[in-house]
Order: C-alpha cells, then structure tokens, then sequence
DNA sequence: TTTATTATGTAAGTATATATTACTTATACT
DNA sequence: AGTATAAGTAATATATACTTACATAATAAA
C-alpha cells in the first residue's frame, strides 16, 4: 500500500523524467511506421524491430497494439489542443476566433500526416476508441469551438436560431474532410486557401445576394 | 472461347439468376454481423457459421474478407446513387436540388446503420480502398453534388467566387459529421432538423445580417 | 554493503485468424 | 449419358497478437 503512494508521489508533474525511454522508442517507431503503412499493416514484430526494443515490451507500456496507437494519438492532441488554446488568445471576437481555429486545424493536419492519417482514418473503425481517454481529447478540442460559438451568439455575431451543435459539426466535418483528399492521396494543402473559402461559405452562405 | 460468351449472354441484366445463393447468404450474413459488431471483429469462421455456409466458399466469391466488405459496400453505394438520381429529377433550381440531396443523404444514412458504420467507419482505414470499384460509386455519389453546384454557379444562384471543390467538400464533410454521433452512439436522428438546419448555415452563413 | 525495487531484455510458446489446397458432391445443360 | 460448372468440405499452412516465465542491469533505500 505505502510503495503505491510511493511511487505516484515520486513523479512530480512538473518534470517528466517517468516516461522510460524504451516506452518513447516504441512511440517514435510507431509513428516512423505510419509515414509509409496504415496501422492494420503494421505487425507488433516490425515496430519492435524498428525501436530497438523487445516485441513483449510493448504490452509492458501499453494494453495492447491499438493502446499504443491511442497513447500516441493522444500525446499529439496533448500538442494540439494547448497549442491551440494558446493561439486563440488575444484573439477578439467569435468571428476572428473561428477563423483562427479553422486555419490551425487545417495547419495542424497538413504539417503532420501521421498525426491526420491517426485522426482521421486509423481510430473510428475500432468501437473502443469511443469510450477512451484519447477521445476525451477530441471532445476538448470540439469543446474550444463550441465556447467559441456560444460566445458569438451571445454577443450577436452569430444568428440564434440555429443549433450551436449543428454549427459545430458542420465546422469539424467541413475541416475534415476538405483535408481529407491530400491526406489520403497525400498531397499538399493550400492552407490559406481552404481556410478563406471554408470561413467564407461558413459565414455568408453559398447563395449569391442580391 | 464461345463458353464464355454463352455464359455472359445467359445472363440477361433484367432477371438476375446469376449471382450464386451461397454467395448472397454470405454478404447477409455479413450485414448481420454488422449490426452488432465491428468488422475487425467478426472473423470468416463467424461469418460461414451465420450463413450456412463453408468458410472456404467466402474465399470463392470474393477476394478476401475486405473484398467481401467493399461488395457489400458497392451494393449499397449502387442502390442510394440510383435512388438519388431518381429522387433528384424534376426539382427546379440548383438550391432546392441540394436540400434534396442532404436530406437524402441524411436520410440513407439514419435508415441503414449497417450502411453508414462501413461507409463512415470501415472502409477508410484500408488504402487499398480508394483504389478499388467501390470507391469510384462513392465518386459517382459526389459527382452528383459536384453537377449541382455547377448548375447552380451557371444560373447564378450560387456565388462564383468560391472553388466548387470546396463547396462540395463542405458538404459532403457537414452531412459526415452531423451524422457520425447517431451512428457511433447508436441514437435516432431528426432528419428534417439536421437537413434544415446544415441547409440554413449552407445558404445564408452563420453571421447575423443587418 | 546489502537489499529491494524498478526498468529492461529475451526466448519460447499459445491461441486465433486469414487464407489455401486438394478433393468430393450436386446440379444443369446438350 | 456424359460433361462442365457450381457448390461444398476437411485439413492444413501461415502469420500475428499477445502471454509467460525468467534473467539481467541499474538504481535507490536500508
């Protein structure tokens, strides 16, 4: 019992040294791995090879194979998520604030694709996923936009009669999958581009006025 | 030479006495299957058992396990697209076209989960997919919206100012979305609700006017 | 220094799954 | 009847995720 409270109360958070260095290796040759295969293609055997590392060590870090590749999405929501928390500050404005969240995103999925292919292909087929942790992440993330859309109705920027879920899943699934094309056929993304025109439908509408 | 011609000709396109029993009793057995699990997690074993069928024969009609999910798949993709098609003849205008085409959508996916969960969630992790016939239905399917907006650009009710690409990518993202948490959660839709609501942000944008 | 603990390393093995093989039986056509 | 094709099957090959049981090295506590 006591060894237990021992060893939680000997990893401050602040520093990090917990994380031993063969679980790190596991991860980086995972993500090595997925530049070039998807995940099913993978076997427990190549990535043990590639870290340098016992095959059993990893089912001494992580549950199993797809627990591996849950902690290493997770770690790059982690990223995500706080990079973007920090960027939307100082931003002024529920507007100017999707905008900003609509180019991040689309930032974050082109300049990493093992992080997108991860995200957007590898997690949805396994039920699992949903009930854990790294989905939590997801929902934070969805979570900064939804703030981000009541603030807006709040003071009037956005209209009121729509339900701020629907704005929200329209505004993630309009991310995804105008990303979607490079990543698959891995192309580059024009990120500016699709942010303008994504943020212009989004907010005055496909139909032409007047 | 002259066999094979004989056995095409014996199959005329109205009747179709071609397609083996054995081979329906399989990708049934499959959709049921799919009802209640993941396909990772159903094995051929299962599938034979559930059909009535010798697991060898699985192999027989179709390439291999995800062959016999991208048929099942097509034979969906094959039944909505022509459903649409049908569905979409007749309405005026590019606007109108289009709230058709997303309550349609939406609908096919409410209507069939078994459809939606290969769609939405099955398919996409294997590369081999976006190479194969399945695929290019879904193409067929986004080509439909693709025309529309072309349509609607022409006779300027849709702006011009935006990629179509990008509209149709929009779209196709914000029915996908809005749709995932009732088929991963297993809950009804409001199909209406949903169509009115992402048709709303569709055409007018979600700033308040005036 | 001794002891305990933790991190790491490894070989061998199990269980299960996909897929193949080689062969048999039934059906349909001429 | 005879032949060709479709349907059916058992046995097996092969691969892979995951387990077990144990060994060693490093570190920290006593």
């Amino acid at each position: 019992m006591e060894k237990n409270i021992k060893i939680l109360s000997a990893e401050p958070a602040s520093a990090k040294p917990s994380t031993p260095p063969s679980r790190l290796k596991i991860t980086e040759a995972l993500k090595v791995l997925l530049r070039d295969k998807d995940f099913n293609s993978i076997t427990t055997a190549e990535i043990s090879r590639m870290a340098h590392v016992n095959e059993a060590l990893i089912y001494r870090y992580f549950i199993d194979k797809r627990g591996l590749l849950h902690a290493v999405l997770s770690d790059y929501l982690q990223e995500f998520v706080a990079n973007l928390t920090f960027d939307l500050k100082g931003i002024h404005g529920a507007i100017n604030k999707i905008q900003k969240f609509v180019w991040a995103s689309i930032h974050y999925y082109d300049d990493d694709r093992v992080f997108s292919k991860i995200q957007l292909l590898e997690v949805r087929n396994f039920p699992g996923y949903f009930d854990s942790e790294t989905y939590q992440m997801v929902r934070k993330y969805a979570g900064l936009l939804m703030e981000i859309i009541e603030e807006g109705i709040e003071s009037g920027d956005i209209r009121n009669d729509i339900a701020p879920s629907s704005i929200r899943q329209l505004i993630l699934g309009a991310i995804e999958h105008c990303c979607l094309p490079a990543i698959i056929f891995d192309h580059k993304i024009d990120n500016d581009a699709m942010a303008d025109n994504l943020c212009e439908i989004l907010f005055h509408g496909i139909t032409r006025k007047i």
